[in-house]
RNA sequence: GGCCCCAUCGUCUAGUGGUUAGGACAUCGGCCUCUCACGCCGAGAACAGCAGUUCAAAUCUGCUUGGGGUCACCA
């Protein structure tokens, strides 16, 4: 156990995306590795953007990938509400108490008299960025108008802290403006929610997405401002799109749940997500309790990573080949019901169907179209294949293989090899000859496992029917 | 543009003053082979540039260049 209470914050607007699905994971392997405590919050204050669709994928998702959380919404916890937008009062509360010090005060400027600052400020010609002019910095009097609460910044010195994986940042205070806390309407801004929050749910060490170095120093004030002890920080590089732009939905599947429906194993979206801006030497595959037994803030990189569809793709058929038949059959039920083949859950011909296609597939989803016509009564069969080896010439060798193949005991691997390759010796042919009409016949396509643990898979009565069966169709039959 | 961050093969990275700069994905050959995969063997492929410190620099310093982040009553 320790005293570590790290936590994700995400903003439900939207899905939850692989970039914040890094940030959750690193928070949770470090929580889960030195036994503190992970919790979730909802950022819910941008009334405008923020759906209920969002909260529940970002609730679905992290379920899938099996980030469980300590405290938060749908577990409870001491620190509650875990919804921002149920917590204005809290809010409230702390901005009296910064104004009461002396470090907050009330601005009556309107969002007009913004605009036309900020309009007089760009037509001056100048480079600066455009800043609160602090019209009501010094303010005394309280008019009957609305107004926001603004953050009485220090011009002068600097704010910096040694950041878990940056090191050392400095951030000169005159880059700083009166920010604003509270908005007209009580509902607090991003910087001013969050450090209320960590400040009252405890949290003492803040991990997130480098966008958030820049909120780091005006938040570290109001930490200070308030009295509060101010958390370790650890700032993750980005996840960029291959060509170096920022990742979104054009460049790649972005949302977690888009990689649950195509059929990818949630250890491996960890892994892969894990090993793209942290190392452990040459390893490249982890398992979730090798994750949390190697993960170290010291051990992430400072670089931008860029996604990369296909690695991604050989970590997830590592984690797939890593699990036995039986698991990957339960797994895989789903993906085959979505294809429209109900196969019992126990049905022993499912393991041994997908231990041949194992090494051939990539997700569930591959497990599902690969072994689909082992479940089928007639295998769909692809018209190119048809017609390029289900041919006049193959019917008789079809017919033969059949009849050298029934009766066939036991009916497995190597006794019908064996059996086969007497017939395929005395009638002076090659595998090679009656192989790719036997695979069509069997399979109905040109790719499949090999043809011997498909028959024994597929049962001595099936394996004849087939075989009879691409006999007639290759004399044009049916 | 201001401020902040970053810089090793195409990509993810190892490397913390002395290495033939290593691994993985991808790519290209080859082997295996009843197809497709898997597997195995092999190849090409990087320290952004320029100064400096040092006997010695991918490793330390500075500058340049390039990339990213951010500049809201969004988060």
């Amino acid at each position: 156990m320790s005293d570590v209470r790290v936590r994700f914050a995400p903003s439900p607007t939207g899905y939850l995306h692989i970039g914040g699905a890094r940030t959750a994971l690193f928070n949770w392997l470090w929580a889960r590795k030195v036994g503190g405590k992970f919790i979730l919050r909802i950022e819910d204050t941008d009334l405008a953007r923020n759906t209920a669709e969002s909260v529940q994928a970002i609730f679905d998702s992290m379920r899938w990938l099996g980030l469980d959380w300590d405290e938060g919404p749908l577990v409870g916890g001491p620190d509650g509400p875990y919804f921002q937008t149920e917590r204005l009062a809290i809010y409230r509360e702390h901005a009296e108490r910064l104004i009461r010090a002396g470090h907050a005060y009330r601005c009556y400027c309107t969002k007009e008299d913004l605009a036309a600052a900020r309009a007089a400020h760009e037509a001056s010609g100048t480079r600066q960025a455009f800043r609160y002019p602090g019209t009501c910095r010094k303010r005394t009097d309280q008019p009957d108008a609305p107004f926001v609460v603004r953050f009485r910044a220090p011009t002068s010195g600097s704010t910096g802290w040694v950041d878990l994986v940056k090191g050392r940042i400095d951030v000169p205070n005159d880059a700083q403006q009166d920010f604003i806390l509270l908005r007209s309407d009580g509902v607090p801004l991003y910087n001013f929610g969050a450090v209320v929050d960590d400040v009252t749910m405890r949290i003492n060490l803040v991990a997130r997405g480098d966008d958030h170095v820049v909120n780091t120093p005006p938040q570290i004030l109001i930490y200070q401002a308030l009295g509060d002890a101010v958390p370790s920080f650890a700032h993750l590089p980005m996840i960029l799109a291959p060509n170096g732009e920022k990742l979104s939905k054009r460049h790649a599947s972005v949302s977690v749940l888009e990689y649950a429906d195509a059929g990818y194993l949630p250890d491996a979206v960890l892994n892969y997500l894990a090993r793209l801006g942290w190392s452990h030497g040459d390893q490249e595959i982890f398992s979730r309790a090798e994750l949390i037994a190697h993960f170290d803030w010291a051990r992430c990189g400072h670089t931008p990573g860029k996604y990369d569809a296909k690695k991604f793709l050989y970590v997830e058929a590592e984690h797939l080949r890593a699990h036995d038949d039986v698991t990957l059959a339960r797994l895989a039920l789903p993906f085959l019901a979505k294809r429209g083949l109900e196969v019992a859950a126990d049905d022993p011909r499912l393991p041994a169907a997908i231990a041949t296609v194992k090494t051939r597939a990539q997700t569930l989803a591959d497990v599902a179209d690969m072994v689909d016509f082992f479940f089928r009564d007639v295998p769909e069969l692809d018209a190119k294949a048809k017609e390029k080896f289900l041919v006049p010439a193959s019917a008789p060798r079809l017919g033969a293989l059949a009849q050298v193949v029934s009766g066939t005991a036991p009916f497995d691997r190597t006794t019908l090899e064996a059996k086969v390759g007497a017939w395929l010796a005395a009638e002076s042919l090659q595998i090679k000859d009656v192989a790719q009409a036997a695979r069509v016949a069997l399979t109905g396509r040109t790719q499949s496992p090999g043809l011997y643990e498909l028959m024994e898979v597929l049962g001595e009565a099936r394996t004849v029917a087939r075989l009879e069966q691409g006999r007639a169709r290759s004399l044009g039959d049916a």
